[in-house]
RNA sequence: AGUCUCGUAGCUCAGUUGGUUAGAGCACUACACUGAUAAUGUAGGGGUCGGCGGUUCAAGUCCGCCCGAGACUACCA
């Protein structure tokens, strides 16, 4: 006696869960399914790294999840699939947590607490949650090797970081430049754009605001300006240019200055004309003196905004001379009409946009030169204007106006910098605009409210300053990067050609720097002038090059000698204590900025492999680029772009040839979850209740991986009972079954023609399941996949072949038929196991071992069975197998069993009530000859006799005729209404007649047209006498009479049924034989007579006997004092029955 | 503010190159079925396909504008 087929009491997702995991841990099946694939084709996959500092939230099990399904689905179609997991673990949140947990500020490091101290309480934060997200991993069932992970603060992962650096800094891609950032004078540092988004950084404050006067320099009029609108006064002496928007339209008008009267003619934007000048008084005279409420004007001109660009116009507070080409109106994109003048002061040192246009127009910045011979911005780090002594004596000398300057000069910028002003006093922006207006330069001052940012440290208003940072030339690579990313396929395709295409359409240079204190050093070394540098790109660089300057005397000792790499720390601020020797022997100090953690994590293909150190190009090559990367969305412009930069800049390559990127999960609500909030779902709680494989079965299925997931608990039970519910039914059906009958695939495969309909039904779909499962996971389509077998499962396998077969299962003798369906249904069930493994990774397992314990169908070397659904090879569709056809006659088939169910029930007539026969119009002959196939099955399903069809020249039926506008409308057109309407009238006699003749004319407004046969349809609507249905174009009709023999034949039925629960209520097995006492009724007599063999046949029954209720009442020779069981097979009679086992 | 995604039944989602009765599952109601039974079947209610306009004989589907949700980027005179 064989091995059984393991039976269940019940599904127990959790349990499969641990069992399996357990299984997998002792067995070390991951390791081994790669054992298995090495040597093979690779298939190469990053993991993008998470932070540990973290916890991980459900939404990490969906990305995992992607990840995962296309590891193993590559693994099991032969590919090796390494997959090394990695940690980020550089950046502000990790310097945050320390500061928070010690209770201390950057200023106390190496006061209140030893830089040793602070490095090593970074380590730990970093790694805070490891062990949760390590446990998740395996949990949720994620194959991915935790034990040799790459971790980018390691010496040897920097030092990749540093080669990579000198690659580009030889390729001349990287330099200093600076940008405009919010920088907060009061903390004296730059703030990131994430310190900017916190809340509470964003107030409302009033400003004086002004409009300018800014004098157009031109022959044609001797008193022209344009005006421009600023909130922030003190910038305007920073100004070299006005912006204007190309297609904006622009007005000329002559006017008064409202505070010197004036006479002036000033320009500005049409749609704003509203907001100086009243529309209805257009007319008043041109008079005006300092006071008037109305200002009078008269247009004169009106112009584009591109005619205005190039225009030049003077200085407006001529204190410091610019370069040349300053002063001119340039067009610039980010001009509206929304407020203001419709022109825009452009101060390039102070904005951003202004920034960006004024470098694309050749504008100059306003640059003053200090002591130290630098160029700088007419404010300083502490918030004020230059003081005239801070600055250069020559450059005083040559550009600035001391006489005008030295009224502002030394003056804060904002109240809210110098301790001794407050918010009542002047400020500079209102004495600015005093001093203008006494100039006539003021058109007009008001105070404004607006929103503008705040440090969150010091709760004083930021400025946008000009920042010193090191930069990736990207730009210099953007044809490049564009080029190679059409060459990416993206899931969904828009984040490719859309989110990422644009950014590289719009790409700026990568700013590296950060001055933060955790992360990897920028390797370069400056001498203090900046005229000399070196970029370090190799520990052994660092090492020689600290030799030289020990030789030299400016460091006492190398710390950096010794080959061991846990012996020292590349990390500030032990490095910042280097100090190496320039060519001409002079000191140079490393530039204190750390590189962006997205440089970190974007050189992992390189810095994993701890290239060019500890491998070579050609082991390189061998895992890179990246066949498949998955992350979320949000990575777009994070990981997705920085692997695809360094990759472009360095190697010229793609990073990644496949890359999915998974929506959000937001609460069930549709709200994004937040530890605010308290929606967020704890992983563990559902993997937990549900086990790994619904809750990713639930995340796959239930919505395309790019879209966002509104994740409801109820949807993965939803999927327990639904999917693995039913599954597991099945399963335990096959189960039962072949154990009695000891079915363990022993047999030869029965041959494919002489299987039962059936069979080759359920055959066929299943084919079709693979190829359609297979494409859609080849082509990173896992919701596809997964709806297609949660359809395959429930619709076709359990509710209409098992359905359908059950009693060829149970009933009768181990032949041929029998055999057949156990493989058939065998073998559905283990090609489910490995189309789901890489979704549902346990229960496939578990359903798979289950199967291939008993039949040992895949054995391994050994000739044991092979260990896991993990190591075989993903089944390949047969296409000798699919027969359209046939899957069609078997929807026909449904359909119809659908339809006679439909009719029962309308005119209540039991399933169990037989009844003669249906009859169907016949539509052709291959309607006749496909429903023939299945006949049987219809028959035996709607418990019918006979299936009589209907000729379509049958005159009985009344037929309706609709128009097929997909062949109509392109012939007629507009004509389309009046002939749907035509045909829809049809007369029976019409419809003959297009049904004989091929065609007909009708009659359109006075117009013949011609319709043909294939310009309409024609269903049965009526069989009048019978009862019918018709749904698309088939119709049923159902005989409803019922014979005294189809009433005998019911009765039968109903005691059948009944004695069958009464086996299952008394916990017979199923294989136990019983004798049957019945008490005597004569309605009964012809019935047990005509069916006795027909019962005891199906009931297992081997004496049945109508006796009189008394001897029923004697059990085994002894009175008892009630029947076991009473039954009413026939309405309103109750008797009384006694069944007892042989 | 810009870019991208999404908006179809109470909920989660399908919906082919535009073709006329817009589908499925869940939930709800009723009735059946019962040797798979914590399953299943049948029927029913439930929709201005986010809104407005356009193209077309014909629009859930194509185009424009707007509204709403979300993400990213940026933060402006």
């Amino acid at each position: 006696m064989g091995k059984k087929y393991q039976e269940y009491k019940q599904l127990d997702l959790t349990t499969i869960n641990k069992d399996i995991f357990k299984y997998w841990e002792e067995n070390n099946i991951f390791e081994n399914s790669l054992k298995l694939r090495k040597g093979s084709k690779e298939f190469i996959f990053y993991e993008g790294p998470p932070s540990a500092n973290g916890q991980p939230g459900i939404h990490h099990v969906m990305a995992r999840a992607i990840k995962d399904i296309f590891c193993r689905y590559k693994s099991m179609k032969g590919f090796y699939v390494a997959r090394k997991a990695g940690w980020d673990t550089h950046g502000l949140p990790v310097e945050l947590g320390v500061e928070k947990n010690l209770g201390i500020t950057k200023e106390d490091i190496g006061k209140k607490i030893s830089v040793d101290e602070y490095n090593a309480a970074c380590r730990a934060e970093v790694m805070k949650y490891k062990d949760l997200w390590d446990k998740l991993t395996k949990e949720m069932g994620y194959w991915v090797d935790l034990e040799n992970p790459y971790i980018t603060f390691k010496n040897e992962y920097i030092e990749t970081l540093w080669f990579l650096i000198g690659e580009l800094y030889k390729k001349g891609l990287l330099y200093k430049g600076y940008t405009i950032q919010p920088f907060s004078p009061a903390a004296g540092t730059g703030l990131s754009s994430h310190e900017l988004n916190m809340p509470g950084c964003y107030r409302d404050v009033k400003d004086t605001t002004m409009v300018a006067q800014f004098k157009i320099k031109t022959d044609e009029y001797t008193n022209a300006y344009f005006l421009a609108w600023t909130t922030t006064p003190w910038t305007l002496p920073s100004n070299t240019a006005l912006a204007v928007g190309n297609n904006i339209d622009y007005l000329w008008v002559d006017t008064f200055n409202p505070y010197t009267a004036e006479k002036v003619i000033v320009v500005l934007a049409k749609p704003l004309m509203a907001s100086f000048f009243n529309p209805e008084t257009p007319e008043l005279p041109m008079e005006y003196s300092h006071g008037d409420k109305v200002l009078p004007y008269r247009i004169i001109k009106e112009c584009k905004g591109k005619d205005l660009v190039g225009i030049e116009y003077e200085q407006l507070l001529p204190w410091v001379k610019p370069q040349e080409k300053a002063f001119r109106v340039i067009a610039g994109d980010f001009v509206t009409t929304d407020d203001g003048t419709g022109i825009v002061h452009i101060a390039p040192t102070f904005g951003a946009d202004d920034d960006r246009v004024a470098k694309q127009n050749g504008i100059p910045p306003l640059v003053l030169i200090d002591k130290e011979g630098k160029r700088q911005p007419m404010v300083d780090r502490t918030g004020k204007f230059y003081s005239i002594e801070d600055l250069d004596k020559d450059f005083i000398k040559e550009s600035v106006n001391v006489d005008s300057y030295s009224a502002f000069a030394g003056k804060f910028v904002k109240n809210a910098y110098d301790k001794t002003l407050t918010e009542k006093d002047i400020s500079l922006d209102v004495e600015i605009a005093l001093y203008l207006k006494q100039e006539g330069k003021a058109f007009k001052i008001e105070k404004h409210t607006h929103s503008y940012p705040h440090c969150w440290r010091t709760d004083k208003p930021i400025l946008y300053y000009p920042l010193d940072s090191w930069f990736i030339r990207t730009t210099a690579m953007q044809e490049r990067m564009i080029e190679l990313n059409k060459t990416i396929n993206w899931k969904p395709e828009s984040t490719g050609t859309g989110r990422f295409g644009n950014w590289l359409e719009n790409l700026v240079d990568w700013n590296l720097s950060r001055s933060r204190y955790w992360g990897t050093p920028l390797p370069i070394w400056r001498t203090e002038d900046g005229s000399e540098e070196i970029c370090i790109s190799s520990v052994e660089m660092l090492k020689k090059e600290i030799d030289k300057s020990v030789e030299k005397g400016f460091m006492m000792e190398n710390k950096y000698s010794s080959s061991d790499y846990n012996s020292f720390d590349l990390h500030r601020p032990y490095i910042d204590d280097v100090v190496l020797v320039s060519a001409s022997g002079k000191k140079m100090f490393r530039e204190t900025d750390l590189i962006d953690v997205w440089f970190d994590s974007g050189a992992m293909p390189f810095a994993q492999m701890h290239y060019p150190f500890s491998c070579n190009k050609e082991e390189l090559m061998k895992n890179f680029p990246a066949d498949f990367i998955a992350e979320g969305v949000d990575q777009t412009r994070g990981w997705f772009f920085t692997l695809h930069a360094i990759a472009t800049l360095v190697f010229d390559s793609v990073s990644f040839k496949n890359v999915v990127s998974n929506g959000l999960v937001l609460d069930k609500n549709g709200n994004k979850m937040s530890k605010r909030l308290g929606n967020g779902v704890d992983p563990f709680e559902v993997i937990g209740k549900y086990g790994a494989d619904a809750t990713r079965w639930y995340m796959v299925s239930n919505s395309q991986p790019w879209e966002n997931l509104k994740f409801d608990l109820d949807g993965v039970d939803e999927v327990r009972r639904k999917l693995f519910g039913t599954l597991y039914n099945t399963y335990s059906f096959f189960a039962l079954y072949a154990n009695i009958d000891s079915f363990v695939f022993k047999e030869d495969e029965v041959p494919y023609k002489e299987r039962a309909e059936i069979d080759r039904w359920i055959l066929s779909e299943l084919n079709s399941l693979v190829k359609m499962v297979d494409e859609s996971y080849n082509d990173y389509e896992p919701t596809k996949a997964a709806r297609a077998i949660g359809n395959f499962v429930d619709e076709y396998l359990s509710n209409w072949y098992v359905r359908l077969c059950r009693r060829r299962f149970w009933k009768g003798e181990y032949t041929q038929d029998k055999i057949s369906a156990y493989q058939t249904l065998y073998t559905c069930l283990e090609v489910l196991s490995q189309l789901m493994a890489p979704i549902a990774p346990f229960f496939a397992e578990k359903l798979f071992l289950d199967l291939n314990e008993v039949s040992k169908k895949y054995k391994d070397n050994n000739q044991n069975p092979i260990g896991s659904v993990h190591f075989t090879e993903f089944p390949t569709v047969k296409e000798n197998l699919i027969d359209k056809t046939l899957e069609e006659r078997m929807q026909l088939a449904q359909k119809i069993c659908s339809m006679v169910l439909s009719l029962r029930k309308r005119n209540n007539l039991k399933v169990r009530q037989p009844l003669q026969k249906i009859m169907i119009p016949a539509l052709n002959e291959e309607f006749i000859s496909q429903i023939e196939k299945v006949k049987e099955l219809i028959l035996s399903e709607v418990n019918i006799k006979e299936i009589e069809f209907l000729s379509a020249q049958n005159n009985v039926l009344v037929k309706k005729a609709k128009a097929d506008f997909k062949s109509l409308g392109p012939k007629y057109g507009q004509k389309m209404k009046a002939i749907a309407n035509a045909i829809n009238a049809f007369s029976q006699e019409d419809i003959s007649e297009i049904e004989r003749e091929g065609k007909i004319y009708i009659d359109i407004n006075g117009e013949k047209v011609e319709l043909l046969i294939s310009d309409v349809e024609i269903v049965t609507q009526d069989i009048p006498g019978w009862v019918v249905m018709n749904e698309g174009a088939v119709t049923v009709a159902l005989d409803t009479t019922i014979t005294d023999s189809l009433r005998k034949e019911a009765i039968a039925r109903e005691l059948v049924n009944r004695i069958q629960n009464i086996r299952k209520e008394q916990d017979f097995e199923v294989t136990d034989f019983i004798i049957v006492e019945i008490e005597f009724n004569h309605l009964l007599d012809e019935t047990i007579e005509q069916y006795s063999e027909y019962i005891k046949g199906e009931t297992l029954t081997k004496e049945l006997s109508l006796v009189r209720k008394n001897d029923i009442e004697v059990y085994l020779g002894q009175q008892i004092t009630k029947p076991i069981s009473t039954i009413d097979v026939i309405e309103g009679v109750e008797l009384a029955i006694n069944i007892r086992k042989v």
